[in-house]
DNA sequence: CAGTATCCTATCGGATACTG
DNA sequence: CAGTATCCGATAGGATACTG
């Protein structure tokens, strides 16, 4: 079904995985989603940000072409967005089972 | 918008967010996806995920109530199979774009 | 077969202080 | 304002060997 194998160790989409395999990647995109911010606005945006992570997460989805950016300015590129819609998906579920989610450690 | 806010920092949906902000929780729940598997298929359906990290994985999805264990026969819960859907949109997105993600750093 | 135990390195991520 | 530099602890993750 799928072209390439997302099971096999050499797959580039493992790659890409890892790019959203972590704690900021998922929240930046989200606040970039809302329209071209300035780094002091992201930073403000989302709570708890340090700058260190916050221009290392930045830089890495540039590199990535995911964000584009002039001086200190950043917005989506259109494969961002792209991937907007998906996180975004992502974003919603854990929102909405956040109960469930609780419920299940408590019981552990 | 959202009930609770994902850019707050003590929003609960950012514990979950970071429930698949890992490399290998995304691809069990992807292998378990298929069908209830025994813990040595899905050592062999996951190219290069070692011992430590797959019995980890399982453990915290485990706790999480996304997988529900007999055993060594693990599979996913009525939980786990909704965020499956969430995942696989993911991890096809991380097919069908691999080409662009390597090209972008190839330019960079 | 299904793990556990141990060791090791690399990266994650926060705090703080500094710079143009 | 928009970073960079440095230090620190915690976690991720691989390799290898061992156990019931």
């Amino acid at each position: 079904m799928s072209a390439s194998d997302l099971f096999l160790a050499d797959c580039p989409a493992r790659t890409t995985l890892a790019l959203v395999g972590d704690t900021w990647s998922v929240v930046v995109i989200m606040a970039l989603g809302e329209g071209p911010r300035r780094y002091g606005e992201v930073l403000e945006r989302i709570g708890g940000i340090s700058k260190k992570m916050l221009t290392q997460t930045l830089r890495r989805l540039e590199r990535n072409g995911l964000v584009d950016r002039d001086g200190a300015d950043y917005r989506l590129t259109a494969l961002g967005s792209s991937l907007l819609d998906v996180v975004g998906a992502l974003a919603r579920w854990a929102e909405e089972h956040t109960d469930a989610l609780v419920d299940a450690q408590a019981a552990a």
